[in-house]
DNA sequence: CTGAAAGCGCTTACAG
DNA sequence: CTGAAAGCGCTTACAG
């Protein structure tokens, strides 16, 4: 069909053993030879066939990234920030990154041998069981928190500091009666956040309402507007912090629909601080984290796995930080 | 190392060729046999190895989707959505989808054999020339425009007529002076809503103006928000349309910066209706299309390619629909 | 219905 | 420095 190795070999009058050095860069090919498979190499425009290099080094070259709820997760600016982390920090590599969105990818990836390493976006327990995931037997790092006891190295944000930094902030701004606006709690994250948001009213001193809190079915605010009016209709509090920037712009949605407005009636800070933040209006105070920081990290952590190194970290938590932008104030007298 | 169709075989008692033909549902196996082979792969756990399969096929069974500044690309979520649309035309296929966000990447992708074929994102023209992309000889599919006598199958939203059925809009709300803000035009989608806006204007008898027109070095508002703002200061448009919805959102808050209000003093309009815009507040009226539908035709497309099939129809453009949010208004008196 | 064997395009000891 | 040969894990005519 095209050309492979052979041709080169036969028009270069060597054999494929030192086309195969010089493709690699092995040492053991005499200069003029070298230059000479260089040259046809590039005249006969050969490109080497990954999967038969892959089938006798025992590896794909591919790294997967899966993302379940690929659908959902898209459109969340936190996938794609992560992501960006991921591809640079796979860049310099011969890594391929496949990328898997639904769960019948999930399954073509996981039923075949066709990746080296996994990174895994956090599913929910329901999703992807540890069994399944041990079984396969191949290096994973997962990216937040996925189960208590996962033996999977995971790289994450500080949620719950960074919720009880939302919370401290809200209250140094003079509120007393402060909301939260959660994911569910089948997810590893929301459970964090929740812990972060109890834990800091405590410290204040502050008292502990059910009707404070909001749990949505989804960490996607559009699908949930009338329940987050609703929610805000009914609450005399003043200020609410949000599992993530995105519920966050769903609750200025919210908030503006039933009349409040930000932040002289209700101050919202969000979570994660996605790249858009600061730049919608009003622009949305939120707690930092490096996104992109995560997925590097998650990268390099899934490539030293690659190299056979060992993990001695099985979980970096990257610090948060709060961000004061236009959503908040002090409370109206 | 792991399991592979030989340990089956034998432990099954079978020939691998059995056991292959199981694997991929070919006839010529009795129904004994194939249950027995059934459950030791299942008991073995084997998981065929997709580059062997491949290399005797001759086909990979990766496409890739080829994102050029992937970095920047990945925080627009025109991207996030249009590859939902791809993910779920592919889903139902045998296909992997291979990702490639940067030159480094793209590199590697092209001068190895490691995908059946290519969905390209519209590259400027500097980025990955016409000549290079022909020699691969690989099935590919542009998502917007490329260059004008690209010989490749590119699927893309109607931008011309989405720009012009902007610009009417305003003008039926009593705009007259309408400005533009505009990508690079070595973009041919830049090119395109220009020519948009400008016979729009002609057939409205507005007069072109080339202080009306801002033109920015890329398609990435955050970065420009200085030079909108002084844009904004130095016109006397009273609406201005934004050739994507990520510029829009830049557009209001570089409005905001300079104390314009939205939409009393200025309307906005942005342009492809990304998910995020009919949820920000205020909600940005926008030129609607089918951003999941395009991603899903070009996969569809591709798929047909890759089976051989001749394709009749070189350009699939999807129509444009205006909506009206709450970012326009007519201009006050 | 079933299996032996060739071959896909590479890499890698091994021998010289 | 160089090559002949085995083998990676599959599939696919071919023969029975």
């Amino acid at each position: 069909m095209s050309v492979s190795i052979k041709d080169v070999a036969r028009e270069a009058g060597v054999s494929t053993a030192s086309v195969s050095r010089v493709l690699s860069g092995k040492p053991g090919v005499g200069k003029a030879t070298e230059k000479r498979i260089r040259e046809v190499i590039k005249q006969m425009d050969y490109r080497p066939n990954l999967g038969a290099r892959g089938l006798v080094q025992q590896k794909t070259g591919n790294i997967a990234v899966v993302v379940p709820r690929g659908s959902f997760i898209l459109n969340n600016p936190f996938f794609s920030t992560v992501l960006d982390g991921i591809a640079q920090g796979i860049d310099q590599t011969d890594y391929n990154i496949l990328m898997s969105f639904t769960s019948t990818q999930q399954k073509k990836l996981l039923e075949k041998k066709s990746v080296d390493g996994i990174i895994l976006f956090a599913p929910r327990i329901e999703e992807l069981t540890l069994e399944s995931l041990k079984k396969i037997g191949l290096p994973i790092v997962v990216i937040g928190s996925y189960v208590e006891d996962s033996p999977f190295p995971c790289v994450r944000p500080d949620d719950e500091d960074g919720i009880a930094q939302a919370v401290q902030a809200l209250y140094q701004l003079g509120h007393r009666n402060i909301g939260f606006i959660n994911g569910p709690l089948s997810s590893m994250h929301s459970i964090n956040c929740l812990n972060g948001y109890t834990k800091e009213l405590n410290n204040l001193g502050l008292d502990y309402l059910d009707e404070n809190i909001l749990e949505l079915d989804e960490f996607d605010a559009s699908k949930a507007t009338n329940e987050i009016s609703t929610f805000f209709k009914e609450q005399k509090i003043t200020g609410v912090v949000c599992a993530s920037d995105y519920l966050a712009v769903g609750a200025i949605k919210a908030a503006t629909t039933v009349g409040l407005s930000i932040p002289e009636d209700l101050s919202i800070v969000g979570a994660d601080d996605v790249p858009i933040s600061s730049f919608i209006t009003p622009s949305l105070s939120s707690v930092h984290v490096d996104l992109l920081g995560i997925g590097k990290k998650a990268a390099s952590i899934l490539l030293d796995m690659l190299l056979g190194k060992q993990i001695e970290n099985k979980e970096v938590v990257f610090k948060m930080k709060y961000i004061n932008r236009a959503t908040t104030s002090s409370p109206k007298e």
